[in-house]
DNA sequence: TTGTACGCGTTATCAT
DNA sequence: ATGATAACGCGTACAA
């Protein structure tokens, strides 16, 4: 590989005037630096960033946190987020996580060994020595889809419980009352929202059943299937279900057909998160929609910001949901 | 930041035995070895990889050239990738391209400036330029889901032609002669489907009328939806339709229930992936199921492979698929 | 305006 | 068995 002193050779230049014009530097001579330029172009050189980021002491690497078990919502906001960084000329470097603890100091490790510039964090972790480590990590880390209590990490999210309380008012909206739940394991989404659920159900003077409402281990179509079913065991006579992912609404969607009941005309859902498919299911799914895009980036907006000004603010930044209606809920008033 | 230097120093050693002992290499009195891994321990110290990466000429990271519109196949392929590249030590650096040669003239400046132990394209470029650099690249290139006619590279990937028949046959099979044909632009998995469909046809005697296929611009459920709208207002008495993506197929799918098609009594859809979303819309897609599991690990294994004994072959490894029959393809005959 | 020399953190080589 | 030293490719302070 050619390197830095090879174009200077060329060039009949030294290697810190080949630096200076690569680095757009002033105090090189318009003449010099065509003839550089030209060396560079004809030999194709590129220079190493190995070597740029030791001297640099900067890597120009963002480390993104995200469950390997990522979904389709995930998946959008990470490619968001990580065509937002190359613009502002950082490299992304994915670091996928499982649910142990194994998985997550191995990532700790890594993180630890890579001198990143920032961190986004994607994935809530269960464990609090990776909060503890970013908390004192000298560059900005960024929390995206979720808050963190017991440490001020700058946040990019939705008002998780104003969200669910649009989703659930509006079955009761549209006439429900004996209105299921479909929660998951693990993260504060799945809490916020479940108690979002509870609340609403008994500001109406509703008494949410025990029986109504159901965590399954994961978030996948299939979690969501398995939960319809347990729900359909317990209670014959639910109208509607709040299924707090699209995933597991999809999911919800299948158990129903398997069962041959009618959706929205029997059991109505709706989701949450309007991933791109929820449009193109049978029903097309009722949900909340999350500004993906927005929400990628800003977050990556944010890690620049405060790799430039420095990581002294640590903002929030809550952005708007907004309920869409689709076709899987259906109004008992008309 | 601590550097080997600084445990050196704590532990009374120089920085040469630390590394030593870092890299289980021999020559280390067994009590010398625990006394660093000791000091290691309590300042959590982990050496740092942009240094090490200078000094080995080896960064441990295999570079994966991906579209960045990645669809669910390609997203489940690139995390089993990353996955198994993990286990062998190696790190993954993500290249998302875009279909337009400025995303790739760029991903190419910014390959050559990565110094990576290996290349895996999941992504089918469109200008030479990437390939014929690849081709001269000193490390090991593989290919994953495609094959190259221009230059020999290690390859993964199904017997496209194969599959695809097996698909159309089926359809065949089970009574149907008017099928439609939903592909997409730019890939060789593309024409190769393609083509497939017109010589099972032509193979039963059929004639594949132009008004049946469809050739749609991208791969996402919307573009399979309005494909789906074409072929509706070409020919109303199309009984089977072959889309060459799950995806295109659940856009399919949606076309038809909007306009109130029995699926499948009045038209059947048969897909080409098997996504995990496949069996979960309504009615539960029948498909050609690829092994991504399989296709991803064995990629993986084989740039690891490569890595160490050398870039000399160039293997092809064509990995089985097989027809997974669910609910949305009628059987005529019965 | 341009060149020289040094240092970034690590590993390999060679000397001890 | 351990330590000293050079080298990797680049950017920069400082000398010229």
């Amino acid at each position: 590989m050619m390197s830095i002193k090879d174009i200077a050779k060329l060039a009949g230049v030294s290697p810190s005037t080949v630096s200076r014009v690569l680095n757009n530097r002033e105090y090189v001579r318009d003449e010099i630096r065509k003839r550089v330029l030209e060396v560079v172009k004809e030999n194709g050189y590129v220079p190493n960033n190995v070597a740029r980021s030791m001297v640099l002491r900067r890597t120009f690497t963002i480390g993104v946190i995200i469950p390997d078990t990522f979904n389709m919502f995930q998946r959008q906001l990470f490619s968001t987020i990580e065509h937002r960084l190359e613009q502002f000329g950082y490299r992304t470097m994915f670091f996928f996580v499982k649910w142990n603890s194994e998985s997550e100091s191995d990532c700790l490790r890594r993180l630890k060994s890579e001198s990143l510039d920032g961190v986004i964090m994607l994935h809530e972790v269960q464990y609090q020595a990776m909060y503890k480590y970013l908390n004192e990590f000298p560059n900005p880390v960024v929390l995206c889809t979720f808050g963190c209590e017991n440490y001020k990490f700058p946040a990019v999210y939705v008002d998780e419980v104003d969200a669910a309380r649009d989703a659930v008012e509006y079955l009761i909206q549209h006439g429900h009352e004996r209105i299921g739940l479909i929660a998951g394991a693990h993260f504060s989404f799945s809490k916020l929202r479940s108690k979002s659920y509870v609340e609403v159900l008994k500001s109406h003077g509703i008494e949410p059943k025990p029986e109504w409402q159901v965590v399954v281990p994961s978030y996948t179509p299939e979690d969501g299937r398995q939960g319809m079913e347990t729900l359909l065991e317990r209670d014959k006579s639910l109208s509607a279900v709040f299924a707090i992912t699209d995933e597991l609404a999809i999911g919800a969607l299948r158990a129903l057909h398997e069962a041959r009941i009618r959706i929205p005309e029997d059991v109505s859902v709706i989701g949450f998160d309007d991933i791109d498919i929820s449009g193109f299911v049978e029903p097309a799914l009722t949900t909340i929609h999350q500004p993906i895009v927005e929400m990628g980036e800003r977050t990556a907006e944010l890690v620049c910001k405060l790799i430039d000004e420095g990581k002294g603010a640590h903002p929030k930044v809550v952005l708007p949901h907004r309920l869409i209606e689709r076709e899987s809920v259906a109004n008992h008033f008309r």
